[in-house]
DNA sequence: CTGTTTACGATTTTT
DNA sequence: TCGTAAACAG
């Protein structure tokens, strides 16, 4: 066959071998930045080269916005050969896109959550009687809050868990499939005397959802499992239509998903997974790495190709992305390199105080802007608040930016309100959009909502309007509703006259700033534009964040965004800010190990994002509201284990210059090395580095390293054995549980075995025998601790 | 039952 | 010091 498209000059040969592989299940380990969405685009191009009609084919990515990149470039790729165009995803429907002059590429893609609620909305799954409503976060933790009330549950008890630590820990016991008490033996053992009690809310909940035909993210997936299940004719249906999936990001899986993209593709059917292990970062929800090990389980026969190659970054930011996975607890065999000539180190970069952080970033942000769009700038961070800071910076030195992560568009309660109403339009059973919308009256709280919401269900003619007798004004908004239910518009019309009756509503709740809220919800308007289902509208709205034509042609931001919601992008220049101890890697995931290798390989993603130049920053000092002060602060672990030649390292003075360190500081030495928290012993970690090192101890050693190091194309290995870098930690200063030690031997020298565990440090390393009774042991991410033996086990 | 006051604790990532 | 959840007052 003669292709358009010459496939093997312009792929490598590992690539090639995935994009021209026949028939089957097929699995690609995709180191980052190795081209893992070219070999996607590009298969898909192949297949349709080979005759295979785009709507046959399932592209299951992590965003909507992944998968419209990826159908947007087969496009183009194939618009100079055979055809072009754009792409239907779930949600918008393609009806009001202009007429294109060649076949569209009708390719599906989307989330897992959003192709679960497209099947699931035309084949109404068991238990639930009536249209389907979504619920997003804030009606998860409403309606717990009134299972909790309904079962008489926490009251008074102030040690009762926080309903978004219930939500958090039911959510993760059914992505893992568990039970609650094993979730919660395992991350929460303080709680353990709510067991039961969050057991029964568990069992409340979920009969509450099927009471109101509500949906939460988990169920999306259980449910449509269950509908494949209990239908086979329905699942056959969707195999005969999709004989092509694809999954992105395969490593951010969970088990549920694992099976459906199983039972999508049938044995030893039509389906490519890509995934990378060491970017795995969501386990947090479930998200289990297991999956691509077990992949030639689920799918016998399966054949696997590894991407090794790097074609997104220069050598120096390899360098320092490779050197963070090398102290991982877990090693993964990856062995990326890159052709990519030149490139400049990145650069470490320590401002006083989170303040002044938000300052330099902006001036090197200025500078890059001579050198790169802004599109090709990024800052990155491990929570959303982080950037609040830089983001007023931003807007005083004005310069556009755009941010994802955090807060959602449809998180604002203005949107809410609309959205509450149009969701009650399409399910009179919603309860927290009923509440939602009845709260907007004055004197109307949740147990008047849920009178009133008890007359407008039951069939008593009157009722509702006895009920409403006071509240004339809902009931008005409540016949507007049931009359457009009767007979619906299209989504923008019918959100236009929902939003006339709103709007009253809307300048008496927000007197001060309706205008702009107004505003927004004019957007919202031109957001529902294309849309021909009002559901679909609105599932959009909460699973995957559809464009804002507003926003859409803003290229002239620079992008603010968490380190999850960049995942598979990439910018010429990224700042990662607040690289500093419980923040990254966040306080919350230090206490196990699991958590905190999760972190490492969040850095790992954050750094891999950037393809020229990469900067970190790192203060000195945090501003706490709280304390009314600058705390000091130590630099994250993960930056305090890389080999000093892997960044060059910048200063603030207290001058406000930035000045390069020219000796690069022993990391081991005057680095914390402690994971911040405080367990009494180890006190603060270490204070503030400010200062240039220039003993003469660091100097030589440096040096040497230097030397040390040629100039490699190839990866990086641990720059040094783990049994030097274990030597070198013994002169960190910063040990304050550390006793004195003299003249003693170290324990391998006595033939002895080298680890041992500990309740509370884990697994560590014996550095010293200190008779007659403690040892001198190496915590990875503790650091040197001396402890007493009777608190230590040997490892056999 | 609602809206206001008081007291306490401080929790992150996404669908 | 801020936001949230229980206690109180109307």
């Amino acid at each position: 066959m003669a292709y358009h498209i010459d496939y093997a000059q312009e792929l490598n040969s590992a690539q090639l071998e995935a994009v021209t592989y026949g028939n089957g299940p097929l699995l690609v380990i995709a180191g980052a930045g190795s081209g893992k969405t070219r070999t996607l685009v590009y298969r898909l191009a192949r297949l349709i080269e080979d005759g295979v009609d785009p709507a046959e084919i399932l592209l299951l990515t992590f965003t909507r916005k992944a998968a419209a990149e990826m159908t947007r470039r087969a496009g183009h790729l194939l618009a100079g050969s055979v055809l072009g165009g754009a792409s239907d995803q779930f949600g918008v429907h393609p009806g009001s896109h202009t007429q294109m002059a060649v076949a569209p590429i009708n390719i599906r893609g989307g989330t897992f959550h959003a192709f679960a609620y497209s099947i699931l909305r035309r084949f109404r799954p068991s238990g639930y009687e009536g249209t389907l409503s979504l619920m997003d976060a804030p009606d998860i933790i409403s309606t717990l809050q009134l299972c909790k009330d309904r079962l008489e549950l926490g009251r008074g008890d102030r040690a009762f868990p926080k309903n978004q630590t219930i939500e958090g820990l039911l959510s993760k016991a059914r992505n893992k499939e568990t039970n609650v008490e094993s979730i919660m033996r395992f991350e929460a053992p303080h709680l353990m005397p709510y067991v039961e009690d969050l057991t029964r809310l568990a069992e409340e909940y979920s009969r509450f959802k099927h009471e109101h035909c509500l949906l939460d993210y988990d169920d999306l997936l259980f449910e449509l499992e269950h509908l494949f299940i209990d239908n086979p004719d329905v699942l056959e249906l969707q195999r005969s239509v999709y004989r092509h999936i694809m999954v992105d990001e395969y490593q951010d899986t969970n088990r549920v998903q694992a099976r459906l993209a199983h039972m999508l593709a049938g044995e030893g059917g039509n389906i490519l997974a890509v995934g990378d292990d060491a970017q795995s970062i969501y386990a947090f929800r479930g998200a289990d790495v297991q999956n691509i090990l077990d992949f030639p389980k689920l799918f016998a026969g399966a054949k696997i190709i590894t991407l090794e190659e790097n074609y997104r970054s220069v050598q120096p930011v390899l360098d320092l992305t490779n050197a963070i996975l090398a102290s991982a607890r877990e090693a993964y065999p990856k062995n990326l390199f890159t052709r990519q000539p030149g490139g400049s180190l990145p650069r470490l970069i320590k401002p006083l105080s989170d303040m002044s952080q938000a300052n330099l970033a902006c001036q090197v942000i200025n500078e890059l802007l001579g050198r790169y769009k802004p599109g090709e700038i990024a800052v990155l961070f491990r929570s959303g608040f982080h950037s609040f800071q830089l983001e007023v910076q931003l807007s005083k030195q004005g310069i556009a930016f755009r941010k994802y992560g955090g807060l959602r568009y449809s998180d604002a309660a203005h949107i809410k309100d609309l959205l509450s109403m149009a969701r009650l339009l399409l399910n009179p059973l919603d309860l927290p959009s009923f509440t939602r919308v009845a709260e907007l009256f004055k004197g109307v709280g949740p147990k008047t909502a849920r009178k009133i919401y008890a007359a407008a269900a039951g069939e008593v003619p009157g009722d509702l309007e006895k009920a409403c007798a006071k509240f004339p004004g809902l009931l008005a908004v409540l016949k507007k509703i049931a009359e457009l239910r009767e007979n619906l518009l299209q989504p923008r019309q019918t959100l236009e006259v929902l939003l006339e009756t709103y709007l009253p509503l809307l300048k008496a709740h927000y007197v001060d700033d309706y205008p702009y809220r107004e505003q927004a919800l004019e957007e919202l308007l031109r957001i529902a534009e294309p849309y021909e289902e009002l559901d679909l509208l609105i599932s959009d709205l909460s699973l995957e964040d559809p464009d804002n034509p507003d926003e859409a042609q803003a290229d002239n931001a620079i992008t603010l965004s968490t380190v999850h919601s960049a995942k598979g992008l990439e910018w010429g220049a990224v700042l990662v800010i607040d690289l500093v101890q419980n923040r990254f890697p966040s306080r919350h995931a230090v206490l196990r190990d699991d958590d905190y290798e999760e972190e490492r390989r969040l850095l790992y993603v954050a750094c891999t994002r950037a393809k020229s130049e990469l900067f970190l920053f790192a203060p000195a000092t945090l501003y706490h509201r709280e304390h009314g002060g600058y705390e000091p602060v130590n630099l994250s672990p993960f930056i305090a284990e890389l080999p000093p030649n892997t960044y060059e390292s910048w200063v603030e003075t207290y001058g406000g210059e930035l000045r390069k360190q020219l000796l690069k500081s022993d990391p081991f030495a005057p680095q914390p090395c402690s994971r911040g928290r405080s367990f009494g012993l180890d006190v603060y970690g270490g204070r503030p580095d400010f200062s240039v090192e220039t003993t003469a101890r660091a100097e030589k050693k440096t040096f040497r390293e230097l030397s040390d190091f040629p100039n490699r194309r190839t990866a990086l290995k641990p720059t040094r054995p783990l049994e030097e870098r274990d030597s070198l930690a013994e002169d960190c200063p910063d040990n304050h549980s550390e006793t004195s030690s003299t003249g003693l031997s170290p324990l391998s020298l006595q033939g002895k075995s080298g680890y041992c565990l500990h309740k509370i440090f884990g697994r560590g390393k014996i550095i010293q025998h200190l008779p007659p009774d403690k040892y001198r042991v190496n915590f990875p991410g503790f650091g040197l601790k001396v402890i007493m033996a009777a608190f230590l086990t040997l490892e056999d």
